[in-house]
DNA sequence: TGACTGTATTCCAATTCAGTTGAATAGTCA
DNA sequence: TGACTATTCAACTGAATTGGAATACAGTCA
């Protein structure tokens, strides 16, 4: 762990956060965070339509996020990258942190008029 | 913290990933992580134009990456979010471990021929 | 006020990306 | 073989993003 970023690192760094800077995307891993799903199961799950599921499948199978697995038929795609699910929660976790932070700085304006900080 | 991820949480966790999905700001936040500094300073670290510097800065200020702070002539910024520090983190001690495994990788396919490992 | 410095904005061309549609491929079953 | 299902591919459109050049703006100093 270098103690600043090297140069050559950033193409790369943006490279991981682009594959996870898109709704359809996420949408996506987290039903793959759930379990092993097949293409169709994920379409179910996402509500996106098959084409585009299996485009952004493509996608994140090519930037070794996912693996398939090919059964009959089917393919199964499952993360294969334990980065998702940590980045994930880190970034889910702060949005809960901002949100509540929003929440506490209303009820100390409320306050500031004796409210009891309902609506 | 939500067992599974919201819908509601996809898109605002897609526009955190975004901002850091660019080389550019990815520069320029790491020069922010040694500390404050001012748009020319950041110019000079990242080797970008100021213009260039100064729109993906308004990106980040806007986002809520970056604070900003006038003193006379300059401006100053600084990170303004604990996540990016470890969102960078992680991702960069996943591109070494990768780097690292693709090593192993090398090293035990050579082995198998009963080189020492060296090119 | 006028010159100067640091920063922001606007406009433009090029590129990239997401989503849709329609066709193609691969595997299964009769 | 032929019908059928699951998945992928290719082409297209519209929207968003990027970087650069020029310009505008704001604060300082003489």
């Amino acid at each position: 762990m270098p103690a600043t970023i090297p140069d050559a690192f950033l193409d790369v760094m943006a490279e991981k956060f682009r594959m996870l800077a898109d709704p359809t995307r996420l949408a996506i891993l987290r039903a793959l965070m759930q379990g092993e799903r097949n293409v169709t199961q994920v379409v179910e799950e996402t509500g996106r339509n098959q084409a585009n599921v299996s485009k952004h499948l493509k996608l994140l199978a090519d930037a070794g996020l996912v693996s398939r697995r090919k059964q009959g038929l089917q393919v199964f795609y499952r993360l294969d990258d334990p980065l998702v699910d940590r980045l994930c929660k880190l970034v889910c976790e702060t949005i809960v942190q901002d949100a509540q932070q929003a929440v506490e700085r209303q009820k100390s304006l409320l306050s500031g008029w004796g409210g009891d900080g309902g609506a």
